[in-house]
RNA sequence: GGGGGAGUAGCUCAAUCGGUCAGAGCGGCGGGCUUAUAUCCCGCUGGUUCCAGGUUCGAGUCCUGGCUCCCCUACCA
């Protein structure tokens, strides 16, 4: 017997009591251990970063990597299942600096380094605990680490990282000190998750940097990058996207006055004043021109064009020349005096103007005021015309030494000293505010800086200006971008605008900045002899050990992490000298796209990784990832393999609040993920993200959630209804069934659209197409209800037939599970809560979970009838018209009528005589007959179908139209039409019945129904018996009877005619009709009958008397 | 600043190769069915398909210009 159903379910905690039954029953390792040795289908996690709780906006793409996984377990493919954390970088860094309160690199190096780093790992380790935990509770099958043994490793790693644990691996207790434990997760000794902060993570890397400082990519910059001061560090290329924001700073306008024309000076504009001090030229450009005012006792330079718009007050012009006429011309800087300004200026270099290309008139004064150590383009610019070099600024954005008053200030917040201080001194002209774009730190919010600085890059090679087929393989072998795009094109993008971002990227991309100047991170393995100049890159750990000179045994035991790391010193392969490894760590997108060699066991197990690489799917949030995770895993494995690093690559947009803007706390609009799992449950979820469309961003919320649940809901009362009639008839599957051929053409119909919707599931999920199964399966669901449950209600209920009944039984029961199959993969809880009682408790050699089953197309298609679905929607279109007949003429369906008359399209349909009275029965009519086009209610229609006929009729079209729709028609016998003069075969038209007019009937898209809508004495009489039904099945439900409760029925004087259906309405509602007045205080009501109104009263009838 | 995409009902979105009447869901209003249903069904309401031109027998769809928004990209001083 199946376990009895609530009509109510709790969702949220029926999820919890699976997720105990998948723990007790162990069934993902049984569902792995099952499809072991299948074929396989690689999917790669990308990682999760483990630094905060998981968000609703991780759950979306957590939803897509586990309904693929299951798909495709249920398609029987070995997979692997490795769940993934990252680990390194910036990111980490400011919680755990938050967490100190630390405002500065100053305050970590006080602290220790080693502490310091010690605090990450164990932060890492803390929220990759409860990131497990919470996808643990979205429905998530992967390979992850018990969550306490996470934490325990974690708070050992704070007493004492070098004292000897144990942890329990998949082969057995694996042995070593708490430290290196940690930096072996994810190794196959020890299993579970792969942290991007392990050992062989790192040293991977380690090979790969080797690789490419071997083949000459590798290179030291010196440059002016943009730079954090609160954070200590340069940003690459990758990182500037997200940090534009619109910023208000001074816009200053000094004068710079010409050492060679007394009483004349430069206008220079600036929107970073703490950069005059840097000043070492002024340029304009050549096809500029400009001009000298006067204004009082002043005269100015500027550029023509900005005459208006950069000059206070009136002025005279008094001469004009070209840019060129001014090059060379010496000026006085505004910070000529300052040591630093004086030693950079030492070998007799003086403030000049300079011809620039870039210079425009769009804003400022039309001359630039260049700093090259303030700023990229201008260093370029200065490196190009040999100019000096003066950089002012340190790590924190301070002032250096040398800078007279302004050292030991913050470089961002002296603006207003130094117009003050430029005012007093004559260079000042005007400021005025102006708002533009300006770059912040990404992670902090910190406005950037331009700052002179040391750093490492991976060179991408030369743009060649041609288009990329015309590219000789020379050109190729000598630019790594043009290897990666040519990687890009191997894969598969979903949305495929993925492949063109990609490659614009690849077009764009400067070289890559892998260094920064921070703590947690991984340790570049560059060593750089100050003795020679030489570049040593060590390719890995043992590498490493084989070339130390000094500190191995103070390293030997540690994670490849600072500060243990930067003790070992190598001698330079060129002079011998000791060298010590350069401090920075690297940039993490490194750590994340090593991930498809390091967790696939490239270098200890190459057979293995063989098998695995490339991944046949990854799944990731597309904005940002094409220069983040997708970009580093293609040109990492482009330099080791020149190979895609997998096939299919699948992206969506973002997570937004209900009301379309992004969730944010402040604003009310966020949900955390915990809160979403416990108020909506995660398959209404999983539902809402499986059915949002991923290139759009998806709005997030309870009202979503509601609409959600309410589908799902019906699904529940289908198999509600199933559970409790099943119940009661005491049927199970155990019974046997009539052959599916000779069950009713519902029966037939119901099982047809599910091995059809097997199919179209299955086609749509092979193709990564979420959206197309969700609808499918919808539409499927909304017919199992309201059609066909709908329609069948009585054979389970009081069928007589015990045959039919047995029919409809195992009719509904295979439908149900089939749905649970289908469903399984988007809604892991509800579908394996179904299955268990439908299958597991009355069929004890079942497999016990949904999970375990393989998918259904298979074994449903012999079900498949093609004709039979679409002569089906036929009868429901006829049976949507009856009802608007039904509603114009103001006839309740309740009222019985004689019957009606349809109409088909000329489309090949059967409509035989078993839905004819399926028809009859839903619109309430003793008889449905079929009419032809001879009959006097219709007349032939002809539809020309415009995308055929359109070519070869072209303007002749309307009047093919117009006689179509006028009824101006010739049939010809061979089946064509000939409209207005020209004659259509019978392809290029389509033939429809539609009415003559003046006759009740109703037409949509050639179906005509017509209803006969006399209404007899008889059929009142019968339309009143069940208007006094309903009546008597409410008060019923209003007293709370059971289903099978037997009745005492009062019933007040009814018209003969009524009576007569007495006995069978008594029948319907299990009632014994009692004569005379019913007893006080019963439930009783009203019935207004077409002859006037009835009492009626009820009770239960007693058992035993 | 450069490049790309999108503008359809109050909201969220459909509309096949250019094809006859631009449709759903949610919302609102009215009605109906129902002892599976907090479900569902029917009807009504709601549209200058962003604007202006053009191509075509025919344009939401293609072309040109404009407006608005989004995304990508960018240190123009």
């Amino acid at each position: 017997m199946f376990r009895p159903v609530t009509s109510k379910p709790d969702f949220v905690a029926q999820e919890h009591e699976i997720l105990a039954l998948w723990r007790d029953r162990r069934t993902f390792a049984r569902l792995r251990a099952q499809n072991a040795g299948g074929p396989k289908w690689s999917f790669l996690d990308g990682p999760i970063t483990a630094n905060n709780p998981m968000g609703v906006h991780h759950a979306w793409g957590r939803a897509y990597k586990d309904l693929y996984q299951r798909f495709h377990a249920m398609l029987g493919e070995d997979q692997r299942f490795q769940n993934g954390f990252d680990c390194q970088g910036l990111w980490v860094e400011v919680n755990v600096e938050r967490d100190l309160g630390f405002t500065s690199k100053r305050d970590i190096e006080a602290y220790g380094i080693d502490r310091f780093v010690t605090l990450c790992k164990q932060r890492v380790l803390t929220y990759a605990a409860r990131q497990t935990e919470q996808s643990i509770r979205l429905g998530m099958w992967m390979d992850w680490n018990d969550p306490a043994d996470l934490r325990r490793l974690g708070e050992l790693l704070g007493h004492e990282p070098s004292a000897v644990t144990t942890i329990e691996g998949p082969d057995g207790p694996v042995t070593d000190t708490v430290e290196m434990l940690v930096g072996r997760l994810g190794m196959p000794d020890i299993g579970g998750s792969y942290f991007t902060f392990g050992n062989e993570n790192n040293d991977l890397i380690w090979g790969f940097l080797a690789e490419v400082h071997r083949r000459g990519w590798l290179y030291k910059g010196h440059d002016t990058m943009p730079w954090c001061p609160r954070c200590g560090t340069g940003l690459s290329q990758m990182e500037m996207n997200e940090g534009y924001q619109d910023r208000e700073d001074p816009g200053l306008t000094v004068r710079f006055p010409l050492v060679d024309r007394q009483g004349e000076s430069l206008l220079v504009w600036t929107t970073t004043p703490w950069t005059l001090t840097s000043n070492v030229a002024a340029a304009v450009g050549p096809n500029v021109r400009y001009v000298k005012v006067r204004q009082g006792e002043d005269r100015f330079w500027l550029g023509k064009g900005t005459l208006k718009t950069a000059l206070q007050g009136p002025f005279t012009v008094e001469e004009e020349v070209a840019g060129s006429e001014l090059v060379g011309w010496r000026y006085t800087g505004p910070y000529d005096d300052l040591p630093a300004v004086r030693s950079a200026f030492a070998d007799e270099y003086e403030h000049r103007v300079v011809l620039w290309d870039e210079v425009g008139e769009d804003e400022g004064t039309g001359i630039v005021h260049i700093a090259p150590g303030c700023g990229s383009e201008d260093y370029q610019l200065g490196k190009m015309l040999g100019l000096p070099v003066v950089g002012p600024i340190d790590e924190d954005g301070r002032y250096l030494d040398g800078f007279g008053w302004l050292s030991g200030l913050d470089a961002p917040n002296v603006a207003q000293q130094i117009v003050d201080d430029l005012e007093r001194r004559g260079f000042f002209y005007h400021l005025e505010p102006f708002t533009h774009r300006y770059p912040h730190c990404w992670r902090c919010a910190t406005p950037l800086l331009y700052r002179l600085v040391d750093e490492w890059f991976i060179a991408m090679g030369p743009v060649y200006d041609q288009p990329r087929e015309t590219l000789t393989t020379e050109q190729v072998e000598a630019s790594l971008r043009y290897q990666i795009m040519e990687v890009v094109d191997r894969i598969r993008w979903i949305p495929d605008f993925g492949s063109d971002r990609e490659l614009d990227w690849l077009r764009n991309m400067h070289d890559w900045m892998i260094s920064k100047k921070r703590y947690w991170g991984l340790a570049l393995p560059i060593y750089d002899c100050g003795a020679c100049g030489t570049i040593d890159v060590i390719g890995g750990r043992e590498e490493l050990h084989a070339r130390a000179i000094a500190g191995w045994e103070a390293f030997e035991g540690h994670t490849p992490h600072r500060p243990w790391v930067d003790g070992v010193r190598i001698a330079c392969s060129r002079c011998g000298a000791p060298v010590e490894r350069i401090k920075d760590v690297g940039n993490p997108w490194l750590d994340a796209g090593i991930v498809p060699f390091s967790t696939l066991h490239y270098r200890e197990a190459p057979d293995y990784w063989a098998q695995w690489f490339p991944a046949d799917f990854i799944t990731e949030s597309f904005p940002g990832q094409f220069r983040n995770w997708f970009y580093s895993m293609l040109a990492m494995s482009t330099v080791l393999k020149r190979q895609e690093p997998f096939k299919t690559i699948f992206g969506y947009a973002l997570v937004f609040g209900e009301d379309g803007r992004p969730m944010h706390k402040s604003w009310g609009n966020a949900i955390e993920f915990d809160e979403a799992a416990d108020r909506m449950g995660v398959d209404v979820m999983r539902w809402m993200f499986a059915k949002a469309r991923p290139e759009e961003n998806i709005l997030f919320g309870w009202h979503a959630a509601d609409e959600s649940r309410r589908e799902l809901l019906i699904l529940w009362n289908v198999y509600a209804f199933f559970i409790t009639y099943a119940r009661l008839a005491v049927w199970t599957p155990a019974e046997a069934a009539p052959p599916v051929a000779d069950r009713p053409v519902l029966d037939r119909w119901i099982l047809s659209r599910a091995a059809g919707t097997a199919a179209v599931v299955e086609d749509r999920l092979r193709d990564v197409d979420a959206v197309g199964a969700t609808r499918a399966l919808s539409a499927f669901m909304d017919g199992l209800s309201t059609w066909y449950l709908r329609l069948s209600r009585r054979r389970f209920s009081r069928s007589d037939d015990a045959r039919d009944r047995v029919a409809a039984f195992a009719t509904l029961h295979e439908a149900l599970v089939a749905t649970c199959r289908m469903l399984a993969p988007i809604l892991p809880f509800l579908s394996d809560a179904m299955y268990g009682n439908l299958v597991t408790t009355v069929d004890g050699t079942a497999r016990d979970s949904v999970h375990l089953t393989g998918w259904p197309t298979a074994e449903l298609a012999g079900h498949r009838d093609e004709r039979l679905e679409a002569s089906m929607a036929s009868a429901q279109g006829a049976v949507d018209l009856a009802r608007t007949l039904r509603s114009i003429a103001q006839l309740k369906t309740r009222q019985p009528l004689a019957g009606a008359w349809l109409a088909l399209p000329d489309r090949g349909l059967a409509v035989g005589p078993d839905l004819l009275r399926l028809i009859a029965d839903e619109i309430n009519v003793k008889a449905v007959t079929i009419i032809d086009d001879e009959s006097a209610l219709i007349e032939r229609r002809v539809k020309p179908l415009l995308p055929k006929i359109g070519k070869r009729l072209g303007s002749s079209i309307p009047a093919v139209i117009a006689a179509a729709r006028s009824g101006d028609v010739r049939f010809e016998a061979d089946g064509s039409v000939t409209l207005a003069g020209i004659t259509l075969a019978p392809d290029e038209v389509e033939v429809q019945a539609t009415p003559r007019p003046g006759t009740a009937v109703a037409e949509d898209d050639g179906l005509v129904v017509v209803l006969d809508t006399a209404l007899t004495p008889e059929l009142i009489a019968e339309g009143d018996a069940r208007e006094l039904q309903r009546a008597i099945q409410d008060l019923r439900k209003e007293a709370a009877l059971e289903l099978d409760d037997q009745i005492d029925l009062w019933v007040g004087a009814l018209p003969p005619a009524v009576a007569t259906h007495l006995p069978s309405v008594a029948t319907e509602t299990l009632a014994e009709v009692v004569e005379g007045e019913p007893p006080a205080g019963l439930p009783q009501a009203t019935v207004e009958l077409d002859g006037g109104p009835v009492v009626i009263a009820l009770r239960r009838h007693a058992d035993d008397g």
